[in-house]
DNA sequence: CTACTTGCAAATGCTTTGCAGGAGA
DNA sequence: TCTCCTGCAAAGCATTTGCAAGTAG
């Protein structure tokens, strides 16, 4: 299963006349397992002997190729995640309470309303949008529940 | 009719303590005129006077008294925009070959099935929206029809 | 007068890069 | 053996901040 998208990244590596190294095994197994946006900061949790300048690096590169996309999240900090084309299209979850950012699915009904949207703009506006981006912001279950708690201490 | 923005800003400041300042109305006026997010670069050529430390402690302060919101553009700068209760909701068109990222009002039709699909998010994942940001990359009118002579001489 | 503002210069901190040694094919 | 990769340390650069003078009310 993860021997698909090793074969994949390698091949898109390869394209571009570079090698699948150990270390860029290390970013993409990092991405892969999170599977939400990891900020540089995870993926150092994630791969304590990978030293941050060449965790930037191979970002770069696999970026480049077309394997991992960058995420703006609402913070300071940017995330990467794999893209689209090797998961799946999603939306983001993003706290605004906890930083934390989740992978949604649209609904069917949803992405059918998209589509209509996408004619539209290139009707009305000549934009032939290739990508989206659809970021939430709100409050996860987690902290809506820690929220409940000390609201209820406080009446 | 700019009045009622800088009534309304001034109204907002003066919550928080503050004041309406001279600097503060000229990144006001420039956020205004603008009318799409604006970067750093941008402010600096609308208003060469400003300092950029000034520019930049205007720019939190009228983000914490709710009349700015930075956007994460797809580059690495961040842009600004007047807050979306003073102008209204609307998405952005970023065109990823000329950087420049321009305002959309959604279509009825287009909303309706946000609003649904908002309901859908918080049945499934328990996520309480209360913002989203719906951001299209592509190209421009002007930079596809740049491109399209490019690729014509190349034929 | 007192509290908020502002400009300058210096600092901060994420991210990038030069370079020299290491590794894949 | 020729490229590409990697680690370290140093540099870059957008953004933030300390401080002292300015200004509104």
């Amino acid at each position: 299963m993860d021997e698909a998208l090793h074969r994949l990244v390698e091949l898109r590596l390869n394209q571009v006349s570079q090698r699948y190294t150990s270390g860029r095994k290390v970013v993409v197994e990092a991405l892969a397992r999170a599977g939400r946006p990891v900020s540089i900061e995870d993926i150092g949790e994630l791969a304590p002997h990978l030293p941050r300048s060449s965790a930037y690096r191979h970002l770069v590169d696999l970026q480049q190729c077309g394997v991992v996309r960058r995420v703006a999240a609402n913070d300071d900090y940017f995330r990467f995640e794999l893209s689209e084309d090797i998961t799946e299209h999603h939306h983001h979850l993003m706290c605004t309470l906890c930083g934390n950012v989740t992978d949604v699915t649209p609904t069917p009904a949803f992405e059918k309303a998209m589509a209509t949207y996408l004619d539209d703009l290139l009707a009305s506006n000549g934009f032939l949008s290739s990508d989206h981006r659809l970021d939430f912001l709100g409050a996860c279950v987690r902290c809506r529940g820690a929220l409940a708690g000390v609201v209820r201490e406080h009446t």
